[in-house]
DNA sequence: GCTTGAATGGACTATTTAGACCAAACTTAG
DNA sequence: CTAAGTTTGGTCTAAATAGTCCATTCAAGC
């Protein structure tokens, strides 16, 4: 029984370096074509070509379709986070708001607007479909709420805006207008409605700086 | 040839009213399976079943699954405009407008912000797959958000707003909200983050208020 | 180098789904 | 009534897709 390089898989098999490196490419290839085409719309065929794998690799790391699609939403929802954690981190001001709205509207119109949120996309497609979907999602996402109340909470406690300010609630609104502006964009191949959406949010945040 | 009581089909064929009827049940119910199942996951089978159907009256009235999901586009626009259009036909007032908000939360509450909006999640679905979905969608969507311009114009016109109040980016801004707010609400399976969302929006639609 | 279990390639099956077809029933103009 | 086209029910085929299986290879501990 070979044990020194093993590492304990998800549900009990040891899985090898080989074997976890085989697991990540098929999940990735993955994540990338439910981005673009869907989750639905993209076949097991589709992500074994992607990966350069066989069916039985597929059937080895994923017990069946929606196993892997809960393995997608995992990646993605920590890439995601980890990219807007990393974008958030060092906003302390008003400005550095309006520079990181700037980041998002440049990211989105590299691809004018398509694709919109992979969580976004993700959720609406699976969350009345798949419960457990549905609560990954709603995890992630929530998590990206409080990004954002505590990004805002920072400034406010910095003395830029003022008590009146509601963090969660203008937390909220922010990743709603984002959202709206992903669904936006990508319906009009555009990135303008969501530059015009994150504008309203900041516009009003703004209105609670002191003077 | 029977001509009397024919009315002109879509594609040049000719079409009774007893064959018109079928046409609009499969279109209906097509059109609630894509708004709770989605597009992709909803099956010519489960529509056949679903409007008491064969497969030939299928196939009678669409060549194909794509036509079909057109025509449910098209009517979902239809419905969706004008009942938007109804709700904001009377609105001449801030009131005025908190009440439309209301109206919107209260509709998403009654099924715990399940199933978004049937415009934006089938938009989500199908934008970066068929280019004429995209289309059709954005056409109506973009009338959409014309109403929301214009239910603004009629606010500021009648002196409730100031004359630097931008109706178009007020619009834009607003409908965004909406759909940040039904993506988030269908998430959480709560209408909770769409009324904080379209507060938002309304809130900064406020600040344009002449004093 | 032998053994053991993980990993792999690929063929194979089962099921689902889209779509074609046809004969019978219906509808209506003439 | 009759003819011509429409509508319908149902069956049948083709393709796509999910999922199974097994013989072989690989990697590591003994």
């Amino acid at each position: 029984m070979p044990e020194g390089d093993t590492v304990p898989g998800t549900s009990g098999t040891r899985r090898t370096p080989r074997g976890l490196e085989t697991r990540s490419r098929i999940v990735d290839s993955a994540a990338k074509l439910f981005y673009v085409k869907g989750v639905n719309a993209t076949t097991l065929d589709d992500v074994r070509l992607a990966s350069s794998t066989s069916k039985s690799q597929l059937y080895n790391h994923f017990e069946d379709k929606l196993v892997l699609i809960h393995a997608v939403i995992d990646v993605q929802s920590k890439f995601v986070l980890a990219r807007e954690e990393q974008r958030l981190r060092g906003v302390k001001t008003l400005t550095g708001l309006r520079r990181w709205r700037d980041t998002l509207v440049q990211a989105n119109s590299l691809q004018d607007g398509s694709y919109g949120c992979a969580l976004g996309a993700m959720s609406v497609e699976l969350s009345d479909n798949d419960e457990q979907s549905r609560q990954a999602l709603n995890a992630s996402i929530d998590a990206w709420r409080r990004m954002l109340v505590e990004t805002l909470t920072r400034v406010r406690v910095l003395g830029i805006l003022a008590e009146d300010a509601d963090p969660q609630r203008l937390g909220t609104g922010l990743l709603a207008a984002l959202q709206g502006g992903y669904v936006l964009a990508q319906n009009a191949h555009s990135s303008e409605p969501m530059a015009v959406a994150l504008d309203m949010a900041l516009d009003h945040i703004e209105s609670f700086a002191r003077s």
